[in-house]
DNA sequence: TTGTAGGCGTTATCAT
DNA sequence: ATGATAACGCCTACAA
């Protein structure tokens, strides 16, 4: 039952609380275009027409129609955003900051799942390219550089946590943080409480980050003097139900260590579960330190030291840099290093 | 620097990848209307006619411009999704759940948070209806049924987790989980072990299902025959760090106690925790069972007894009752029961 | 059953 | 500096 159509042009009101525009204008006494300047800032207006529109938006609570205008002018106010698992207990973090950072410019971001998967990726481009957006943040995932610099149709587009070539006047950005120098702080906190031996908890190997991560971890021991065990090194993908895998293959194969950092906090969880199944209490007989510092990392037991970047203030660097390439500047990065957050999971070597 | 207008009409192809629906006629050698209604269903069109669109169109690999349907019929294929934190570990589940039952149907979801907060969702629904959503979808929150309903302007509209009155003709329809029946079998499970001294952890009060879940541990403690004692009664806030400071009250007033029941998982983390601070380990002197059964409880510490009712069900089924009123039917709540999960923070009592 | 024409709310082009 | 006017891509009342 569709409604009936509207009046046949000149309405002042309408019966659903729409205003719009050419109301806006009717009741400044100015056109449209008039309106639609000064909405913009296309051009000058007097400062006369300026104050009459500004009124008659206010009095009549006129909103833009985001919709309309994504048809006339191309521009939805609307960013996509590429996630790979919108529950994610890591990018949950980063969507909140982008959505909390594009709302302030009036932007709002269109979330859509890749689900570490190129198809997925591609679907959900297209799918954003389809509903207009006027950008696109994509949150790691599995896509080339090129190939999303590509099929995004030349649209701003700002990738995280991927090394970024950040070619100018590409409208591009790439944001990440420096896994390597969090990665080489965390075991060299492993080193200063005395340990030796120190696993390395991989991540997927198709991440870049699980390889940056690996060569901070090889840079503490190399700074150290120690001597890199490959039967110290085990690989997860990220995920807790990995961690607890590849730490019961490594205490299976009776690989002595007393320390071991892990990739992200989120195989630590399951590293910490493994080792306990196994009567090995942590920090007491193993210390462990993660990466990421999520929010759950403060009520696991023991609390889990790990390296903190914030993530939220991930998502919010990058909702800024796609402001900045919507507004034609250069985004500026701005994310501070990584810190060590010393919590209970590492303690001193006990000889 | 705008791009330049497209030509005078009549343009066969342009430059950007962009299909219409006006060139899918042309090929197909119908109207545009003709085509539109074998889109929409809206009419009967000659099988001939139809096949001919059908082939242009996948020939020509046109896609719908949702933002151009959303100007002229009111359809945008987005439905606005409140959530109060997109970050949250509970709602995220759901976020997951509402995104991909959507898409099948060619829907996209707006996500916008609340906080916990009446303006921010009156904001939230007023950014939605700026966006022309075809409905609404609203995970829990402070706002009252009556109000968002009025509110949302009619449309098609999904509370989760909040008791419904689901009128009908309304297009309003409420989905939530038996919260009394699963805090019930979380605190019979208990009792079931032995324990008397049953602590109770509340959820945030503003919650109706912090009330129910009460309200399921009064059940079965009447059931039982056991007696309230309402100094085992502590309030949170669903959030882990609520869970940390009810517990270390309760310890300061020496109230004796042999288990828990915290009405989400979250603050039974923080239980945990706030337990081991004092020496008291889980679940040799305290069994605690948590209600959720989040993701996370796998990999906790030990590992969480827990009531499950799948949260990421919760939004495929929200999605679906969604698209059974955009669709003008009416929707059939088909919610599984909440069921106990029992894992390692729960034990007999030793006498 | 099918086509024509007008309109959805805004922006952009072209005059003035 | 300002105003008509024509799109933007699609839908639908109306006519045929």
């Amino acid at each position: 039952m569709p409604s009936s159509r509207a009046s046949k042009k000149a309405h002042s009101s309408r019966a659903d609380g729409i205003v719009t525009l050419e109301q806006v204008a009717a009741r400044a006494g100015v056109s449209p275009s008039t309106v639609s300047r000064i909405l913009n800032g296309t051009a000058s207006v007097s400062a006369e027409k300026k104050a009459a529109v500004d009124e008659a938006i206010r009095a009549l609570g006129f909103r833009p129609n985001p919709v309309a205008r994504g048809l006339a002018g191309g521009r939805t106010m609307s960013v996509g955003v590429v996630t790979q698992r919108i529950a994610s207990p890591f990018y949950g973090e980063a969507l909140s900051g982008i959505e909390v950072e594009l709302e302030q410019a009036g932007y709002v971001p269109l979330f859509v799942s890749g689900n570490w998967r190129e198809t997925d990726e591609r679907k959900a481009i297209e799918t954003l390219l389809s509903r207009r957006v006027d950008g696109f943040i994509v949150l790691a995932g599995r896509l080339g550089n090129a190939e999303l610099r590509e099929i995004t149709q030349g649209l701003p587009l700002v990738i995280v946590g991927r090394q970024g070539e950040t070619l100018p006047g590409q409208r591009m950005f790439c944001l990440c943080i420096d896994n390597r120098l969090g990665a080489r702080r965390a075991t060299e906190h492993l080193i200063g409480l005395g340990h030796r031996r120190i696993a390395l908890l991989l991540g997927d190997a198709l991440h870049e980050d699980s390889a940056e991560r690996r060569d901070g971890y090889l840079d503490a021991l190399a700074a150290a003097g120690l001597a890199v065990d490959p039967d110290l090194i085990v690989q997860g993908d990220y995920n807790e139900a990995s961690g607890v895998v590849a730490v019961s293959h490594l205490l299976e194969r009776q690989v002595p260590f007393t320390a071991m950092f892990s990739s992200n906090d989120q195989m630590a969880y399951g590293a910490v579960l493994a080792l306990a199944r196994r009567n090995i209490r942590v920090p007491d007989e193993v210390s462990i330190v993660g990466f990421d510092d999520l929010m759950m990392s403060r009520y696991t037991m023991p609390p889990l030291t790990t390296v903190g970047h914030s993530v939220y203030d991930v998502g919010v660097q990058a909702a800024r840099a796609m402001l900045a390439l919507l507004g034609g500047d250069t985004p500026q990065a701005d994310l501070p290093q990584p810190e060590l957050v010393v919590r209970e999971s590492s303690r001193r070597l006990s000889r």
